[in-house]
DNA sequence: CCAGCATTGTAGTCAATGACAACATTCGAG
DNA sequence: CTCGAATGTTGTCATTGACTACAATGCTGG
């Protein structure tokens, strides 16, 4: 591994991963060419495409590996773990690990609105419809289990009667438009005054406001 | 402006919106080339650059041109007629009476659905941020027209006491969060067995809940 | 040990594209 | 009518994705 002169890179498809992620946050989508990345890993113009069929599929990695990683940390917040990213947040957790349902779909609100918000182009990607059929159904398979993450909360939360009754994944569909939604609308720059954290926290009010069983 | 009256050799700029958009519905923007488009219309390849300084300024056309016809359809639903072709609007109304402001709101969420699934790549556009700063200006006030839409209808709805308190605009952007994210859901195919218009009606009931004064 | 073969990287090439420059045509104003 | 500004055309260049042929490497079975 990490031969550096060698004929053998040892493991370009990991380096030209790695540093599409870069690129992507760098510089978008539009800006991920495969022979720049050759060029940034010091391999032939060709040398990619040993590894990815063609751009497209690049970018169909891409994806997978950015709803891997959020699919990672809606578990662990899920969990109650009320770490996002990184450790520092600020936000004083009062309640215990796998606290109340409706805490731990906050949780995983602001965990989803952090990845978001961190990795735009990456979020663009995996939510894009333009990808290889195969590769299409390795997304939406991952898309699924965001959702059913959410859907265990709800479940949860219909058992503790913080959550009304219906089709967990249905509710779970609804949170997490919202949510998306919100982190769309941040990155368009169109929440101006408002304060992404404070919008948030009025997203989640009203969710779990219209989530509670009726009367 | 106004070129309508007099072009000598046609109206390329309109000619090529037109079939941008429907190259953009069809193949999505990436397959959108200056090119192609020029070929299509029977120009020379250089001729588009007349009237879009670059690609990106033609992309970014269209999303303008994408904003306003949702914003038309927008308030069109927002004064609570489904059919379009409304006068002369523009001037502020002292009290829209078409409907209870729930219904009207959920009238706005289907329009923007409908339009969202109809124009998938459009929207993608209109969303994404890889903008010409000067452009960029113009998409934002667009946006933030939407959303003005949907926080005027907040604010009748607080004044008819269907909407809890607090700041229209905010109370807008969590609505069109809820909407947005729910086409994107849509779009991503994540909806799955869920017809779109049943996880419609559940995001707004969630949501109008949600939106309810008192607790 | 080593011979053959799959893997991985290289060099060369091609068509498509965006961007730009120089030139041509058409329109419109003075 | 003439001149200048739009508007369109031809020519050109660098970049890119994709493909092909070839070379170096490493692994595996005999």
């Amino acid at each position: 591994m990490t031969g550096d002169g060698s004929y053998h890179h040892g493991n370009l498809r990991a380096a030209l991963l790695e540093r599409a992620e870069a690129v992507l946050t760098a510089s978008g989508a539009e800006g991920l060419s495969l022979r720049g990345l050759a060029r940034d890993l010091g391999v032939s113009h060709a040398a990619p495409s040993r590894h990815f069929r063609d751009r497209q599929a690049l970018l169909d990695a891409l994806a997978v590996s950015g709803f891997t990683t959020l699919n990672a940390r809606l578990r662990s917040a899920a969990a109650g773990g009320a770490d996002g990213a990184d450790g520092a947040d600020g936000v004083d957790e009062t309640a215990g690990a796998a606290g109340p349902v409706g805490a731990r779909l906050a949780g995983l609100g602001r965990a989803y609105v952090d990845f978001a918000v961190g990795h735009t182009a990456l979020l663009d990607l995996m939510f894009t419809v333009k990808h290889a059929d195969d590769s299409s159904a390795e997304l939406r398979e991952l898309g699924h289990e965001s959702l059913l993450i959410v859907a265990r909360l709800m479940e949860e939360g219909q058992r503790t009667g913080a959550v009304r009754p219906g089709d967990p994944v249905q509710l779970a569909q609804v949170a997490f438009s919202t949510v998306h939604g919100l982190a769309t609308l941040a990155v368009a720059a169109l929440l101006d005054d408002t304060p992404l954290s404070e919008a948030m926290e009025l997203a989640l009010e009203v969710l779990l406001a219209g989530l509670r069983p009726g009367r």
